[in-house]
DNA sequence: CTGATTTCTGACCAACGTTTGCAGAACCAG
DNA sequence: CTGGTTCTGCAAACGTTGGTCAGAAATCAG
């Protein structure tokens, strides 16, 4: 307590706060009376006792589906990192369901703290939807894949919409035919890289094969892929994240057809495992770690300065490696 | 605020409270009224308020070196889970350096607030120096591999030693003369995993070959795979965990050797990959979420009855797929 | 139906640990 | 002596909880 602190250093408790807070001009021998106080007595602030009277916040939640996938989990850690080095708190909420009664549930947990603000992984529709139930009054910003139509609040994005062309546009450069594709859940009905991936055929003026839709998991790959080996034209396949790729990748070589000699798999999102896998995979690189620090750094602008900060986007770039070859002849 | 909600539904403000925090009987009409003014206004208690004066606290810090690789996120995952589902919110530090200043300001951070109490992730040589900063008044648990000489504190234990006896044993058991292993950092000299690879060699009478020393990712275990693929006499290596293994799988693969049938590798943990692999990997699968929530529920348990409660222990089991065989004749 | 008892409600207040504004005292330099 | 620093104590405020006391309403026994 700060009382104690104010005794041992033999001034007031006026003055302790005052040295601690920083605010008001002190004298050497005084400040460094209290710090050594401070230090012997191992105080350390009540921040429900700060926050209570000075309406200053140092915690942010971050809102997300899930925590342990790759995608999500860098971006948690990219968060942490910039929040930590702005001294910033970070409390995770994770929101399981679309039911608004889970939903309310969820949010309101978290919300009950004191908060400087609110950063939703909207990687999702679950995280679209938690946007929507969050109070205005709060200062809220998401990090999303490619930019889409959103609401007003600011976004840090990763345009997996031009990762999903580009990786599109290599594979039908290597003289593909057509592109099929084994999609990830989206935020709307298509995600970004999926958007990418059908504009990069329109555009080579090739109809897009049925999407195969999938969930994020190694067997939803492995069953798209049992599915992609009994059509002996499929040459090429653009996976939505890595862990799909493996899937598809397995399910291809137990069906005897070799990558990259008969198939060209692409995934997405360069988890460290893809550059290790047999062979080793073409992928498309994204900086999720980054996009946690951009997007915490949006909302510390908010904050600092109590204007609504403007949207940023960054692209991710295409790994070439050996998981993708010219069709066979 | 409490008076807005006491004006709206027409009662005293200490009513409402009485209503709220349901300790004193109220009329079912009364609380009707009060609950449908909450609503209308969305009131959300302040927290600050309510952990200042009453000191009911609703928050757990974990405490881990990161949250990104697999264990960490998915122990991380657990404790999220069974703390939402006992209405605690959870903050995240993240312990980058074991220099006593960082490591202070880190811990610093996370105690300014007011804490139920803290989990370290105890899976290397920083958590153990994480729990030793953190101060005997807080309620600490920690989530760790095997039991090891620990201090006071209770911990959850995820039994590896077994784990990493249990793997040996069954490759010996194959016909490999040896096992050679690639090693994670460690909580100390050795690992919980090390320790159980070491005590079954000793146990079938043969002289542990020399530990090869990694860090966790697969650029590690390829460089040691790469020493490994030197070695002709080498033909069963056992991984301090899956991303080690496919760096040393990758390795073995570019010399020329053939796994299985080369050599077998075992890997530790289980990751999703893993049964993707080519060939689909053997590993000891470990239940990191189950270890997260048992971590969550000691802490909860110590809270409730004010007793500091025993530690508990589970075991990983093996799972064989197909990247071990007997040894070539 | 009355009176006694129990249950519910309202008003008020202290407390939690800080920050911050105010008025003034002590000190120093010029 | 003036003016500027630096420091002091005092007190209000933040939004709750939870205690006490008194009165109102409901319930019960007879």
């Amino acid at each position: 307590m700060l009382r104690d602190v104010a005794e041992r250093a033999g001034v007031s408790l006026s003055t302790v706060s005052r040295v601690l807070t920083g605010r008001t001009p002190v004298s050497k021998s005084l400040r460094a009376r209290v710090e050594s106080a401070v230090a012997e007595l191992g105080y350390r602030p009540n921040a429900a006792a700060q926050t209570l009277v000075s309406g200053r916040r140092r915690t942010v939640a971050v809102l997300a589906r899930n925590t342990l996938r790759y995608g999500y989990a860098a971006t948690l850690q990219g968060i942490e990192e910039a929040a930590r080095a702005s001294g910033f708190v970070v409390t995770i909420g994770v929101v399981e369901s679309e039911d608004p009664e889970a939903m309310k549930s969820a949010v309101d947990l978290v919300l009950s703290q004191p908060l400087a603000g609110a950063i939703v992984v909207e990687f999702d529709a679950l995280g679209v939807a938690t946007l929507d139930a969050l109070p205005e009054s709060l200062p809220v910003v998401a990090a999303a894949g490619a930019r889409r139509k959103v609401g007003s609040r600011p976004h840090a994005f990763l345009d997996d919409e031009t990762g999903g062309r580009e990786a599109t546009e290599y594979l039908l450069g290597l003289g593909h035919r057509t592109v099929h594709h084994v999609a990830i859940p989206a935020t709307r009905a298509r995600s970004g890289r999926s958007w990418g991936w059908r504009a990069a055929m329109k555009a080579a003026g090739i109809e897009p094969p049925k999407v195969i839709q999938a969930s994020y998991d190694p067997d939803s790959g492995y069953d798209a892929g049992q599915r992609l080996a009994r059509d002996l034209s499929v040459t090429a396949v653009l996976c939505g994240n890595d862990e799909l790729a493996i899937g598809v990748m397995r399910a291809l070589a137990e069906a005897g057809r070799r990558v990259p000699e008969d198939v060209s798999v692409v995934g997405f999102d360069d988890q460290p495992f893809a550059r290790m896998w047999t062979p080793p995979l073409t992928t498309v690189s994204q900086d999720f770690v980054g996009l946690g620090q951009r997007t915490f750094r949006l909302l510390a602008e908010w904050t600092a300065t109590g204007r609504k900060p403007r949207s940023t986007s960054a692209s991710p770039r295409l790994v070439v490696r050996s998981s993708t070859a010219a069709p066979p002849a």
